[in-house]
DNA sequence: CACTCTATCTCGGCT
DNA sequence: AGCCGAGGTAGAGTG
């Protein structure tokens, strides 16, 4: 028996907010399914007419409005927000606001139809794997992947038009740029590995050649077309080893 | 009384299927509260341990799992999987998975708190302002907004390195590029548009100028930078009039 | 705080 | 189906 969980069914506005207030106060993750419409206002501004949804706020300050469709939230706040349950002309409303920038959420329920505080702790943290990370660590632990005799020599180094994923260079002593992108690309990140080849070119000395490599899965045509004018090179490789 | 609602509190797993399949069936968001393991592999592959969570199926193949923190899901799976419920080992399993990418995802429950299905059908399209098409349509109901004497030719237009967002050209007869942002860019933005000038630079009749402004309501330095490295012109405006 | 970049990005549009 | 770019992108890392 978990004891963090409090629910009603087909509660009145008031019950509902009682829920609500002592889902806030305990920290709870607070699951509410209903007919509500909902207003927001800040970066941009939309507008939601009736029907039935499920609204989700969570003891850091998130909230969220889900429909029956779509894997992204209709309507939604940041963590770090401040919520407010009350009731007004007998409807529970659920207001969450902050500054910079300037936001607010009002969902107000024509009807609740469920109301469910859950104490959600005891979560321990997702390690992902396959990143943009793994594929740096594969690089620097087998430079030979990218061709032989490559040497890494700096990761993240800063330039003025960012961060260089892997500076180094090659057997013949050039300087090498590797831009690494854990999938297929397109012509953004050819425009990213120039931005670094041309701001690093600057530094260079005289007769020194700088070599500007893409590697991730494969690109696209536009992108392959773009390499080819930039004098850019490829190479395909992929986040883990055995990718299939 | 709404009828579109089906709740268990602490099920045994296989009441907890039992709810779970009747959702899937009606078409019905599914939301549970329990204690679970999740398990991904597709894309990237990620664990996670037991901890209490909020998972949510909707009726067009979704599913997201839920912590008490942060605004997006910890696991999820996109719209158009293929969900399925299971008990094993006297624990509820709920299993998504699609091809192309080849993708899964398992959640299996060691204990259930709540399950409730939900009919969510009735919601209306929520409409968005102050995006990038309501900042294009103001400056083509007010061209001087740019600049006097600018005259929008055509938007959208196709080039090998993309759509422009606006081209047009100034009193002075000379082709302008805009490229249209609604808040404040960085250096990705000025690459964009610097695709854009070079690849119709090429196509322009020899002594005819070619003129590429940046249209967001600020810049970072470090796009500033680039923007006068390449020649490029900044004008600041934002997607409303009232904009505050 | 601002800036930069990744993401199992998601989503819509177009070819 | 792939490609492309927008997003109230969110989130992490850094200065």
């Amino acid at each position: 028996m978990n004891e963090g969980l409090l629910a009603r069914r087909e509660p009145t506005a008031s019950e509902a907010l009682d829920v609500l207030e002592r889902g806030f106060e305990d920290g709870y993750l607070v699951v509410l399914l209903g007919r509500c419409r909902v207003e927001y206002d800040g970066r941009a501004a939309s507008s939601l007419d009736a029907g039935n949804r499920l609204v989700v706020t969570k003891p850091d300050g998130t909230i969220l409005v889900h429909t029956e469709t779509g894997q992204q939230p209709v309507n939604w706040q940041p963590p770090g927000c401040t919520q407010e349950g009350s009731v007004r002309n007998g409807e529970l409303v659920v207001e969450s606001s902050r500054s910079t920038p300037s936001e607010e959420l009002t969902v107000t329920f024509e009807r609740v139809d469920q109301v469910t505080a859950y104490d959600g702790t005891g979560a321990s943290d997702v390690t992902v794997s396959g990143t943009e990370a793994d594929l740096k660590d594969r690089i620097l632990d087998e430079p030979s992947l990218i061709e032989q005799g490559f040497e890494p020599r700096v990761t993240e180094r800063e330039t003025p038009a960012g961060a260089v994923d892997v500076y180094g260079n090659d057997a013949e002593g050039n300087a090498v740029v590797l831009e690494l992108k854990r999938r297929r690309v397109g012509p953004d990140a050819v425009s990213q590995l120039n931005r670094y080849v041309e701001t690093l070119e600057q530094e260079l000395h005289a007769g020194t050649q700088l070599r500007g490599i893409l590697v991730a899965p494969s690109v696209t045509d536009r992108a392959q077309t773009l390499l080819h004018n930039r004098g850019l090179e490829f190479v395909s490789l992929t986040p883990a080893a055995d990718d299939g």
